[in-house]
DNA sequence: CGTATATCAGAGCGACTGACATCC
DNA sequence: CGGATGTCAGTCGCTCTGATATAC
């Protein structure tokens, strides 16, 4: 069981008045000098630019900022896309196995298959061995729509990591990777 | 105005019956052979993780949810600490400088910061010169709070983005921050 | 019989929109 | 007065949980 949000439920809230009151100003960790109402001209986010999962954050929602509105144009949701890119990959894939390589739960695919099910771009087939499976395959109006919507995102790779050289491009891709491979 | 959302209305949604029908195979982009039930053993996601916006969403996912439950034991969601966090670092900041730093949009904010006022980890004191807007400080309860948090934080790096050796850390942080910079 | 796959129904959360009060 | 800041109310969509039907 992946289940993140286990951890979520009955957080130790931590009191106010339980914290020690802090002695004489340390040197590490000295508080600024006690201003009423300071005011910041530049905003100073260095500490959080040293944090990956912030980092990471922000590039994703720039990225997938660029790249809605681009699928919109297909009809097509960040995640509809993937979905699609994988079934074309891989014809035959079970919903089981592409929750597990897009880290989906079944639930939330259901809806996504049913609904481009009935747009006419994929198909629902019994699985040959295993009665409770289905296997999924394009079909031909959605193997189209796929070649040029990943066309598509291949052009918006350029806009997107246009600040990125081609070796810099590829550097990214190879740590993000060991990042979310090894966890 | 920063609207990402503009262009999600009225998708052009492509009929499947515009699609041209597909001639004789070309080369380049042939279907696979028919096979009414291929099975699938190993899913193959390579296209997908030539995608910036792919790869550092599943980055950012991983990373956060390592992140949730640890930040859960101050009773912070990652939003929360990153709020407080640029906050501790810009004494006075008001809520519109806090908005763009972070990409967030102000009635996200307005909940958030009260409910961390109520815990007194944060206190809103009129701007010395703009009578409309708010200056924002962490309460000593906030510093000592954010203190601990940050060191959490810090070491769940490494646990976090254990695969890769310093410097690779280095280059992913400046490689990720040169995507979400220039756009 | 227990397990696994696919599905459905509902709660919960966050993001966004639009309107409003207040102050420049 | 127009523009900006902060706030509030409501909508929408996504995610997760729990329960069910069917097949291994």
């Amino acid at each position: 069981m992946d289940r993140r949000a286990r951890d979520r439920g009955a957080p130790r809230l931590r009191a106010v008045d339980t914290e020690v009151a802090r002695p004489s100003p340390p040197a590490a960790d000295a508080l600024p000098p006690v201003d009423p109402a300071p005011t910041v001209d530049q905003v100073d986010t260095s500490y959080l630019q040293t944090l990956v999962g912030y980092n990471a954050r922000r590039a994703a929602l720039t990225v997938i900022g660029l790249f809605v509105p681009r699928m919109a144009e297909y009809g097509l949701r960040p995640v509809d896309f993937s979905i699609l890119s994988v079934i074309r990959h891989n014809p035959g894939i079970t919903s089981k196995q592409l929750c597990s390589a897009l880290n989906l739960l079944p639930p939330n695919l259901v809806g996504k298959i049913a609904a481009m099910d009935k747009r006419g771009l994929l198909v629902r087939h019994p699985h040959p061995s295993d009665g409770r499976a289905l296997g999924l395959q394009l079909t031909p109006a959605g193997h189209a729509l796929m070649h040029d919507a990943e066309q598509s995102a291949f052009e918006l790779e350029r806009e997107a990591a246009g600040a990125l050289s081609a070796s810099e491009r590829r550097t990214l891709l190879r740590l993000l990777q060991k990042v979310y491979s090894s966890n």
